[in-house]
DNA sequence: CGTAGCCTTGAAGGTGATCAATGTTTGTGG
DNA sequence: CCACAAACATTGATCACCTTCAAGGCTACG
């Protein structure tokens, strides 16, 4: 149980794309009262349909944000990793909540930031705007991905995915080369994900292991084969 | 063929909810260079992958948004009706393209507002950010509500999809009362939304008309019986 | 050492897709 | 104004794919 109270140190903070190209008191103004808080595998930052007073930016590991079914099964809305927003769009809404929980994977850390600076600080600043909606945008463009795909048999479904969460690593590396996935991520999430079942995912990757398209040693899964994986995408 | 280029009237678009409480003066600074076009039923108003240069708030009728798969199947990713806007997240990023390609559901205007104004005059004021914000945290909801419903047999998915269009249009009436969904909406589209086929949305929906939970005589859905259609959603 | 979570494999069964045929409505051009 | 085409709605039969259920192995962790 690791949540000790720090304050963001400034030099950490600009090696993040939001922070870059801003001065030094300009950031200090943007993490007025703002602390990071570190959490172990598995524990909870958020809670689905507690009241919003803070958004996060992930500064290490990684998040699984998620809604459960009535009878209790996880839908996984999104993974965070570092340099992403959580809950950014709903706290300017004026009773906010938190749409979904949001767990860490492995060992990771958030930058808290209270409500009150980004309403006050954040949103005077056009250019950070234009940042979180970019973050936004990518999520968005995830989600509307992955409902094309909805009419796709198992195999397609789960190629996409993978390639989608490894092209985020990837800075345009030609294809053909390997592929690592930036997070810890089980069969289970994966099926969670796509809303399909465990069962369902090992067969279809227990076959591309098999056939060496991918790797899934330690616990990060690695493409070896992007190309074999984009020809189930396309069918 | 309408898309004749017409001044948008300030009167008209004092009723819409993002341009309430604001003066006349700064309404016309917002609407700089903008124009209102009419489309047809099934004129498109973007194309996918077109770069953009507006974004566009539904002045009248509806519009969806949708995309294609390599084969040509349609997956819808939103209905847009009056007062949404279109686009507008993506116009701040370098290069915008439209992530979606837009078509009017029968006639229908929009108000095209040039990038060049959007980021100059309404990026600087913070209210209307905010509301802009509050539209797509809605859309946003709604994707991820669907992704919940993935897991759920096809009534369900359903049920769940009609209450969901119903809902946005009804102001908080009381349960057991009638509900209408604000759009010309076809088995297909519906089908087309969830990423099923057009034979199982019909297979579904005309036992509830015979049952009398919904009605479907002119082109509107009207819900008779929006209790039984929360019953199916709880399984 | 025992439990919990994840991974794996197999067999059976059902739900929704597919294919095919036909009816209905809407829109278009001669 | 009619004829024809195009889009939408409907119904039935068959079949494949994925879920479900069950059982067992593996690893991590207290």
């Amino acid at each position: 149980m690791n949540n000790a109270k720090n304050r963001p140190s400034i030099s950490e903070l600009k090696n993040f794309d939001i922070f870059k190209d801003l001065e030094v008191q300009n950031i200090e103004l943007l993490c007025e009262n703002s602390f990071i808080q570190a959490h172990s595998h598995k524990q909870i930052l958020f809670n689905f349909g507690e009241s919003a007073h803070y958004f996060a930016i992930v500064l290490n590991g990684a998040y699984k944000l998620s809604r459960f079914t009535p009878t209790g099964e996880e839908s996984v809305i999104h993974f965070s990793t570092i340099g992403d927003v959580i809950a950014a769009l709903i706290l300017s809404q004026p009773q906010p909540v938190f749409p979904v929980t949001v767990k860490a994977m492995g060992p990771s850390r958030v930058l808290l930031i209270p409500k009150e600076t980004y309403l006050t600080h954040w949103f005077s600043k056009p250019s950070l705007i234009i940042k979180i909606q970019g973050l936004l945008s990518t999520r968005m463009s995830r989600l509307q991905h992955q409902k094309v795909m909805l009419r796709s048999p198992m195999a397609p479904k789960i190629a996409s995915l993978l390639m989608q969460l490894a092209a985020s690593e990837s800075n345009n590396q030609n294809e053909d080369e390997e592929m690592k996935i930036p997070l810890p991520l089980t069969r289970k999430e994966i099926a969670d994900t796509l809303g399909v079942t465990v069962e369902s995912v090992i067969r279809v990757m227990s076959e591309w292991v098999k056939q060496e398209f991918i790797e899934t040693n330690d616990q990060f899964i690695k493409i070896l084969k992007p190309e074999k994986l984009i020809e189930i995408i396309e069918g």
